[in-house]
DNA sequence: TTGTATGCGTTATCAC
DNA sequence: GTGATAACGCATACAA
């Protein structure tokens, strides 16, 4: 049996309180035009039968849909959880709805096919991660086309009202200086593909925290990966093959790591013993190696909310504060894949 | 600069075809009633000034979104991504867009956050997945309220037009199928929580193929988890620790699969060559752990698919294929972890 | 401080 | 087959 009952408009609330529509719309949009008295009454009313204004009318009306669009490209997205969590936190709280639109940026017709899923959703606003986050296309054509949009990046290139910031510098700094106080001085990188910011980003705050902390860094203990398990194997076998053999390896995420740790175990050269290994990411499978991961993490839910407050700010003025963060840090979960460098003589016996 | 270009509407459109809007109307929606010529005049013009119709304002006169609610609370969603993906495969194409609404479904007041999300979405229908498809209570609320919906489940515990269904029965039998072929007759499970439909489905399904193929089963074989890695761990001590240590172990998931290793690992338990374990799901790290896990994968994507296109079904009867599956198979993904039991005597040195 | 009138882009009713 | 015209639920110039 059916107990829908048919909808309540802000018509019955108006006939309800006594008042003009008008001064309905006032009150739901928070003008300040009302009198104390009239708003208490309609409010009430509002409440007493859970009135709640219909987006569909609402953004006809406004030519605003309380839709926020949310564009994503990353296959191994395990944080797309996490993203939408952080987002919908505010997005409820002001009223939006999440719209995904996954996507293949590398595809030629990318740009279009965000600008058609725009135009046919009408969402107020884009939310872009990374790596999509890093187009300068998808950007551009959104300027031009005076859609707001914020994107989660790992480096500063955009305004910072268009963007929340990983500072993944200072992630670097952090994880040299793990490395180095327990006393290597021999580490290697696996960097991830250097067309991307975020790799570069890494590496050059490797270098400078390196340098800080006076460290050399032989040219061919930095190696280029494709932030895939894969190039995680290849690029570990380069590196473990080398006659100078690093006590520690960084590799720019954890799918590469785990290409470590399985090279490693392969050539019988014990993890965190003979060698040291740290990701990026803190996926699902970090804590779950053997030996765990140690890895960086970033606050991906306070970086999607962050990012939601920002894009909505850029259309709706008010409830919302102006000023929201632009760059937040990430921070290293310890764990087994890190140690003290032993001698790494002949590999021992179990 | 901005080249935002003002909306062609269905107005425009009558205008430079001649006619009135009613009939550009009719042409959208796919009427029979229009002349043969008319209709090839007007979509001439539709497609030449790519004129799409507004969504708000056909939701507002129709009684429609066009807006799919994506409900879920997986915690370690990888599969989201793939459930987007395949939902809006057939969302794009039928001109849906997909609100997602994640939830905690144990708390209290869920069920009404999901009734209270539709209200303010006015999602047109909603995908339900697992583990919240089991609840009872949401499908009854919808079905009350005569709210579209289509769970996709573990058992079959739904009208069909309302579910689609893994069959983890069939999984089952292959999972135990390719245990006896490598020769194990001492097999043990670990179980998810009982009170999950899908955990009391793959149990039975077990039991039966096990009984199928002759073995019998120690009832100290077979232990409840609770899906988690730690549970994962404190079923594996207790199994592993048994004076009839089994050769193979089945856990309800990867997640405790992995708990599995880790446990093995910790005791000096070879895997595979002394115990043989198999994990659930084909999570993100199944294939990153040493040894990798023999695992199922469900076809999340064209679970999501099917979901999609039967969700739809319910309030479109046109374009859309009447029948679709219901059922369909997860498969085995065999990787390390699996192999013929040997001696499990002392364990020899690597 | 409050109300009136009009419009947003579609669909739907009914007449032609 | 086709076309005026009235909804749909809300926002907003403009008045009062």
């Amino acid at each position: 049996m059916s107990t829908k009952t048919k909808k309540v408009t802000i018509n019955d609330v108006a006939r309800m309180a006594g008042v003009s529509k008008r001064t309905v719309s006032r009150v739901i949009n928070g003008s300040p035009l009302v009198g104390e008295e009239t708003r208490k009454r309609i409010e009430n009313v509002i409440e007493s039968v859970s009135f709640q204004p219909d987006k569909q009318a609402r953004g006809l009306a406004s030519k605003r849909s309380y839709l926020l669009g949310l564009v994503y490209d990353n296959p191994d997205a395990l944080y797309i959880d996490q993203v939408q969590r952080g987002a919908l936190s505010i997005c409820s709280e002001l009223g939006y709805e999440l719209v995904v639109h996954p996507c293949k940026w590398h595809e030629p017709d990318f740009v279009d096919n965000c600008l058609k899923f725009i135009a046919r959703s009408n969402v107020d606003g884009l939310l872009i991660l990374p790596p999509v986050s890093e187009s300068k296309l998808l950007a551009k054509a959104l300027q031009d086309a005076d859609h707001p949009y914020v994107r989660i990046a790992s480096a500063d290139l955009d305004d910072h009202d268009n963007i929340v910031i990983s500072n993944e510098r200072a992630a670097m700094a952090e994880i040299v200086e793990h490395l180095v106080e327990l006393g290597h001085n021999n580490i290697a990188m696996i960097t991830g593909p250097l067309h991307y910011y975020s790799s570069q980003e890494r590496l050059g705050g490797f270098k400078t925290s390196a340098q800080k902390a006076g460290l050399t860094l032989a040219d061919n203990h930095i190696v280029e990966g494709k932030n895939n398990y894969e190039s995680g194997l290849a690029c570990a076998e380069q590196l473990l093959s080398l006659p100078q053999r690093p006590s520690a390896i960084f590799a720019n995420n954890d799918e590469m790591a785990a290409g470590v740790l399985r090279v490693a175990h392969t050539l019988g050269i014990k993890v965190p013993e003979q060698l040291s290994v740290i990701g990026f990411d803190d996926n699902l499978f970090a804590s779950r190696v053997i030996p765990s991961l140690t890895t960086m993490r970033r606050p991906v839910e306070k970086l999607a909310m962050l990012a939601t407050q920002k894009l909505v700010g850029h259309f709706q003025h008010d409830g919302i504060s102006t000023k929201v963060e632009t760059i937040v840090d990430p921070y290293l979960i310890k764990r087994e894949s890190t140690a003290k460098p032993q001698d790494k003589g002949a590999a021992t016996a179990t």
